[in-house]
RNA sequence: GCACGCAUAGUUCAGUCGGCUAGAACGCUGCCUUCACACGGCAGAGGUCACAGGUUCGAGUCCUGUUGCGUGCACCA
């Protein structure tokens, strides 16, 4: 590709949308079930199919583009199975709020039937969106195999699964209390519910007893509530009440006659230590009923409102309408003894975000104890890894402590539940299809459970059903168990647990290897992103602006290990830069003419045909290399993205291609050749090590600089691996040098320094005369001048053993040398002085510090032998620099 | 209440096994349109590693406690 037609600036959108298309079409994405590679598969966490784009997805599905384009790179047969989420009562809300809004229905107007219609249809037409938007983000996922949780396929495996829990007792239907909500009418797990802290009241009121001998003061935060108590409970050691045994009370307003119950559950010391106990609208009380066996009386409907059974006075009237209604009839009663102000924790519904309702109704759930065990053993044991492991706490302690799952939903928009009750003798059939005949009765009528199942119970066999299972596919043959998981911890117990429950009771194995638990994205301020705080930056809009490079690369370099993620779109200018930089770094390659041919493989190359910055180059890449695939295999993505970042803008650019210059610049065509050489498999390496992070970008590079050829793509080629010892040592590419050129460019940083002082020009070429601080040094200078004289911008570099200055001449002590730049009259000797001065105090102080460790007898006694030297030597050194700046000083003096 | 996490530069964060002068980005100061890049370069300023103890020759790192912030779980009506 010519110089000429590569903009300044790097503009990812052109690229970007040229080369996902491409992929595409040339099946690079596509998981081969026959073939010989090892897999190594991913599933997507299904995205709500009503669900945009968001930060969190960029996040989530760019880590899991890392691994996939990594491991294809490493040789691995990728697999990556895409798909999206049914989302029960998400999708059902959102319908209705749509069929309300344009055509002014319910579903109840529609009916089951043609509600289910419309629901498909708005699926098909606005749903799965993400899908698309995925693409814009460079996802390597296998399109071909998309799956949604309700296509029949899964369908058949959430058919399959019931009937066998059902089968071996695993499900079950009871009347139970569960959390009921009353917006989506339905009832939901305990995981749907989330408790916020609220500022409540509590009520104090007086429970007359039926025999006049006075009152029982019970303290409440739910008066409405009493309208169904069918006791009042305390502790049977409250001396307060031992007289009130056998007494009963007679409930003001509704006049029921309810008997006063000693239970240990009851807490003496809150409130009056006397508790209303309401079985049908509280789980504690409904344990305390089923203790006492009282009655158990609801006096609400599905919709939160009151029913007949709270009494004609509050019939259809609205939970929290009712609950002031009591209150104030309480206070006519002349029975409300007092108000406090009470903080507590309500819980409210995931979905609807309304205080949820503990309801008795008849529900299906899952035995998930003998599930959990094996769940439980396969995390502790560490076949499963967690990353951070951290999160292995929060598991164990929800597995160890795990309760029943209420699966069964009010819905319609879901799988039905697979059970059939006979009209004739209400006998239940689970079955996948209705059964023909009863067995007990022999009545042909069946009518099928209404309810739906929980959305979870489709997505906890997400990892094998994608692949067909129950039939035996080649795909869940190859692709089964899955590699790693990349979810949010948000779902650990929802999610991640129950697959791991799934896995091992289906398929008899774990449904993946290590699960890694993204960060949580905040704003700038800490809070969460939300829809109502507007908050919530559209990623589509930051990837026109910025490129999804940039904003993948953002996103992983900012995102903390572990921990919560401070986002702005200000800060994609770090990816957005970062790619610019490295165009440029290949728009300065291209003005340099063509690939050379032998840029793969340098084992030609000796240390003397290498300069040292060369060596030092390619001794870096060896440990960036190195580190990057440590990081990866680690789960380490935000660590990689440093420390290549750090590589390419601070070793590369700033250092080696402003080295590389001397010899390009310069006319020996065989030193030009080899340094081309280095300086295209330095650059080639760079971007294989980049690409899983920045696919776009790094395509186009590749391209452009000719490192792959039309029809291949840098995600074929090999993922670096770093030279073999010995070849590192042949060419000299080792420690030392790196050593040597550090110090090398302490150096010239100190001329640098000398130069800013003084404000010389950037652009004006000086005279330096360098005095080693040794022969080692002398030797290492001596080994590449014209590179010196680049950096330092020098007009000619003399080594010399001394050096007499005379009139104007800045002094930069350094670790390989002092170096002297005679400046005419633009010298100042208190300036000069000030500034050698303070760089004497510097190294002072670790002089000292230094002096006084060695000086420490313990520490030369305790400290292992390697330490001692190595403090040694720097003392030494530090000596060494010392007295040359003394040395100066004086002869300014 | 229980559990987990966090506290390092103005800000957001790295800092591996305890060991060389604690790093980066953004921001800040000065110089520079220089030949890949002003989405840039060069030089620089900026730190009581929350606090108090302890272990150690040596602590940002390990231990104990304190304070502050955050998250998860939990039936206190």
């Amino acid at each position: 590709m010519s110089v000429e037609s590569m903009a300044k600036a790097y503009e990812p959108a052109a690229v970007e949308a040229k080369w996902y298309p491409l992929w595409e079409q040339r099946g690079y994405f596509k998981g081969d079930p026959d073939s010989d590679k090892t897999p190594y598969t991913i599933v997507i966490p299904p995205p709500n199919v009503t669900g945009v784009l968001t930060l969190g997805h960029v996040l989530n599905n760019t880590l899991q583009d890392i691994l996939i384009r990594f491991e294809k790179m490493r040789g691995r047969e990728i697999c990556w199975v895409p798909g999206t989420d049914h989302a029960g009562i998400a999708t059902q809300a959102k319908v209705e709020k749509f069929l309300q809004e344009t055509e002014g229905l319910s579903r109840y107007d529609l009916g089951r039937e043609d509600f289910l219609t419309r629901v498909w249809e708005w699926k098909e037409q606005y749903g799965g969106k993400i899908i698309q938007q995925l693409r814009t983000l460079g996802t390597a996922c296998d399109w071909e195999r998309e799956r949604f949780t309700l296509d029949e396929g899964l369908s058949n495996a959430v058919q399959d699964v019931f009937v066998t829990l059902y089968e071996k007792g695993l499900i079950y239907r009871g009347h139970r209390i569960i959390n009921w909500c009353p917006k989506s009418r339905t009832a939901l797990s305990d995981e749907e519910v989330i408790h916020k802290e609220k500022k409540g009241k509590l009520w104090h009121f007086r429970y007359p007893l039926t025999d006049g001998s006075g009152h029982v003061t019970v303290a409440t935060t739910r008066p409405e509530t009493m309208l169904g108590d069918t006791a009042v409970a305390v502790h049977p050691d409250d001396e307060r009440y031992t007289g009130m045994k056998g007494k009963t009370i007679l409930l003001p307003i509704v006049n029921r006659e309810i008997p006063i119950i000693f239970d240990d559950y009851v807490d003496k010391e809150f409130g009056t230590g006397a508790v209303k106990v309401t079985p049908a609208h509280d789980p504690n009380d409904y344990d305390m009923g089923m203790r006492h066996e009282l009655p158990m009386i609801t006096v609400m409907g599905d919709d939160g409102a009151m029913n007949a059974d709270a009494g004609a006075d509050f019939q259809g009237m609205d939970r929290f309408v009712c609950r002031k209604a009591v209150v104030a009839k309480m206070d006519e009663l002349g029975l409300l003894e007092k108000i406090e102000d009470h903080q507590h924790q309500v819980g409210y519904s995931e979905r609807g975000d309304v205080p949820v309702e503990p309801r008795l109704s008849e529900q299906w759930f899952v035995k998930v104890k003998p599930l959990a065990e094996p769940a439980l053993d396969a995390v502790e044991s560490g076949k499963i890894t967690f990353h951070p492991a951290r999160w292995v706490k929060t598991y164990r302690h929800w597995m160890e402590n795990i309760r029943d799952w209420c699966i069964s939903r009010q819905l319609w928009w879901g799988h039905r539940i697979p059970a059939y009750y006979c009209a004739g003798c209400g006998e239940t059939v689970v079955a996948k299809s209705m059964p023909a005949a009863c067995p007990k009765c022999h009545t042909h009528e069946f009518h099928q459970d209404e309810d739906v199942l929980d959305t979870w119970f489709s997505s906890w066999l997400w990892p094998f059903s994608v692949f067909d299972w129950p039939t035996e596919t080649k795909e869940l043959d190859k692709f089964y168990p899955t590699d790693s998981l990349v979810t949010g911890p948000d779902i650990i117990f929802f999610w991640v647990a129950r697959m791991i429950m799934a896995g091992i009771e289906f398929m008899g194995d774990i449904p993946f290897k290590d699960v890694y638990f993204t960060s949580i994205i905040r704003d700038e301020q800490g809070r969460k992103l939300s829809k109502s705080l507007n908050n919530s930056p559209d990623p589509l809009e930051v990837i026109a602006t910025y490129g999804a490079d940039a904003l993948r690369f953002t996103m992983i370099y900012i995102s903390p290990t572990g921990q919560d993620l401070r986002y702005s779109n200000e800060k994609c200018e770090i990816g957005r830069n970062f790619a610019n930089k490295l165009y440029n770094a290949a728009r300065f390659r291209a003005y340099h003419g063509d690939r050379t041919d032998q840029w793969d493989d340098l084992s030609d190359l000796g240390r003397s045909d290498l300069r040292p910055d060369d060596r030092w180059i390619l001794a870096r890449l060896n440990t960036a290399v190195q580190g990057a695939t440590t990081a990866l295999t680690g789960f380490h993505f935000h660590e990689m993205c440093h420390s290549l970042y750090e590589f390419v803008w601070n070793e590369f650019c700033d250092w080696y291609l402003e080295s590389a210059k001397a010899v390009l610049n310069g006319d020996d065509d065989r030193a030009r050749g080899t340094v081309l050489r280095v300086f295209d498999h330095t650059f080639s390496r760079i971007l294989r090590l980049l690409h899983p992070v920045m696919p776009f970008i790094t395509e186009e590079l590749y391209h452009n600089l000719g490192f792959a050829g039309d029809e291949e793509t840098v995600m074929r080629a090999a993922w670096p691996v770093p030279l073999a010892a010995e070849q590192a040592a042949a060419m000299g590419a080792d420690e030392e040098i790196v050593s040597q050129v550090a110090s090398k460019f302490d150096l010239i940083r100190n001329i640098r320094n000398v130069r800013s002082t003084y404000q010389i020009p950037p652009n004006q070429k000086i005279k330096v005369i360098l005095v080693p601080a040794d022969e080692n040094a002398a030797a290492f200078l001596q080994e590449d001048p014209a590179s010196l004289a680049a950096l330092m911008t020098a007009s000619e570099v003399t080594i010399a053993t001394n050096y007499e200055s005379s009139g104007s001449t800045g002094t930069a002590v350094g670790d390989l040398a002092t170096a002297y730049l005679p400046l005419a009259g633009v010298v100042d000797i208190d300036a000069e002085k000030k500034r050698l001065r303070k760089q004497e105090a510097e190294l002072l102080a670790f002089i000292e510090k230094a002096g006084k460790k060695l000086s420490n007898e313990k520490f030369v006694t305790n400290a292992p032998e390697k330490v001692i030297q190595l403090e040694r030597d720097r003392l030494a050194d530090l000596r060494e620099k010392i007295a040359r700046i003394r040395g100066r000083l004086e002869s300014l003096a």
